[in-house]
DNA sequence: TATATATGTTAGGCTAATCTAACAAATAAA
DNA sequence: TTTATTTGTTAGATTAGCCTAACATATATA
C-alpha cells in the first residue's frame, strides 16, 4: 500500500521529472516543491526506493521507477479531473480547484475514478487547460510555448496556464484572459521584460513571471 | 484543527449516542465501533476532553460537548450527502457507496459541500434513508420500527436499514427489498423468530437479525 | 587546483495514533 | 457480601512523518 503521503511524493516526483525532460529530481528541488526540509525527503527517499517506486543512490539523481510513474500519474489523473468535476459540475471557479482536488485526488476507488471521468464525458483537459491522463496514463501533449517566446506584434492563444495558485490565476482574470483567449504582444523592454499585452482591446503591462507561466500556441 | 482520526472519533460518539437516546457512551463500545483497543480510545479520549469536545471523567461515561456534537454531525452530514450523489449522479449501487462516502466525508471545504449540497437539489434522505442534517445540523426525524416489531399479518413499508454495510445490503436486494418497498409479516417463529416475510409476491424466511435492521413505517 | 557555495546525508528528537500487558474499578452473580 | 466478570486505565513500546543541527560530498568560481 502507498500511503497519503507517499502519493504526494511520488505525485511531485512525476511532475519535476516529467517537465524537467531530463526525467531526474534532486533532493533539495524535491523538498522546495513539497515544502518540507531536504532531511525529510533523504527519510522518505529510502522508503521509496524499498518499495521500488523509485531508483536513487546516495548523492545521485531520484529517478521514478516504472511502478513509482505509474502511481504518480494516477494521482495526477484523479487530480485533474477533479478539478473539472468541480469546475464544470459545482461551479467553482477556476482559482478555487486546486486546493480542494489536492485532497480529493487521495480517495482510493478506482470504481469512482472511472465514473467520475464518464459523469464529466471523458474530458481531455482540466480547467487550467492541463492534459488529463486517461485510464491507460496516456494523454494529449500539446505542442506549445510560453507567452515569453511570443515575439513583439504576433498573436498566440492562450491554452494552458503554469501556475495553479490561487492569486496568479486570479491575476490572469484581471488582465481580461481565460483559457482559449487571443492575445497580442505589443512590446518588450530590453531592460527587465515587462511585456505589454493586449486582450479583448485591453491593454496590460505584465511582467517576465507572469509570461512565464502563461502557455500559448 | 480536528485531525482525521479525531473526526472519526467524533462521528463514531454522535451515533452511539444518538441512537443509544441515552447520550453516553462507554469506553469499549466506542473502541469496538471504531476497531481499535480499549487503550487507544482513553489516550484520544485525553485529547478530546482537552478540546473542549467531549465531557468524561475516569471511569465515567462519555458525552458530546455542544461543539464536539456539531462537528460529528457535520461528518455525518458529509457522508450523506456524498453516499447521495455516488449513487444518484455515478451510479453506484447502494451497498458500493458506505465505503468511499468513509473517505470523503473528510475532505474539509465548507464551500464544497454547500455545492454540493445544492447539485443534489437538498436531499432529506440518503441511499439508505437515513435523514441527511442540513446546514444547521437539523434532520428530519421519522416516526420508524424496526420489522421485527410488526405483527404477524400486517403490512408495512421499509423506509431505512440500520446496518450500511455490503453483505447485509447485498442480502436486502437478494429479497426483493429496496426503499419504500412494502413488506407483509406472514409468519414468526415462536423459538427463533424466524419471519417469514412477502414483498412484491415473492416469500422469503430471514432471521431477527434480519427483521432488526430494516426500519419501517 | 584550491576554495567557496550548493546540495545531500546522518544522528537524534518530537508528535499522533496505535499496540500489548498489567492493573484498577465497577458491576453482576453466586 | 464476597467473588467473578466486565469495563476502563496506565505504562511502555512502535511506526510514520516530520524537524534541527552537524557533517559530507559535489560543483562552481577564483
Amino acid at each position: 500500500m502507498v500511503s497519503y503521503t507517499e502519493e504526494n511524493y511520488l505525485k511531485a516526483l512525476f511532475k519535476i521529472t516529467f517537465e524537467s525532460g531530463t526525467n531526474e529530481a534532486g533532493t533539495n528541488e524535491l523538498a522546495t516543491h513539497l515544502t518540507v526540509k531536504p532531511a525529510t525527503v533523504n527519510d522518505m527517499l529510502k522508503k521509496l526506493k524499498e518499495k521500488a517506486l523509485v531508483d536513487y543512490e546516495k548523492y545521485g539523481k531520484i529517478r521514478l521507477t516504472g511502478n513509482g510513474k505509474k502511481i504518480g500519474l494516477e494521482i495526477v489523473r484523479k487530480h485533474r479531473l477533479w478539478e473539472t468535476f468541480l469546475y464544470e459540475k459545482l461551479e467553482f471557479s477556476w482559482d478555487e480547484v486546486h486546493e480542494v482536488a489536492e485532497q480529493l485526488e487521495h480517495i482510493q476507488s478506482p470504481k469512482l475514478i472511472e465514473k467520475l471521468d464518464k459523469f464529466l464525458n471523458f474530458p481531455e483537459f482540466d480547467p487550467h487547460g492541463d492534459p488529463i491522463p486517461n485510464t491507460d496514463g496516456e494523454l494529449k501533449v500539446q505542442f506549445k510555448k510560453t507567452l515569453s517566446e511570443i515575439e513583439i506584434g504576433d498573436s498566440c492563444k492562450m491554452v494552458a496556464v503554469k501556475d495553479n495558485s490561487s492569486p496568479f490565476l486570479q491575476y490572469v482574470v484581471n488582465v481580461g484572459l481565460s483559457l482559449h483567449k487571443k492575445i497580442k504582444v505589443l512590446s518588450k523592454q530590453e531592460y527587465d521584460a515587462i511585456t505589454v499585452i493586449e486582450v479583448n482591446g485591453k491593454k496590460s503591462s505584465v511582467s517576465q513571471k507572469f509570461t512565464d507561466n502563461i502557455f500559448v500556441v
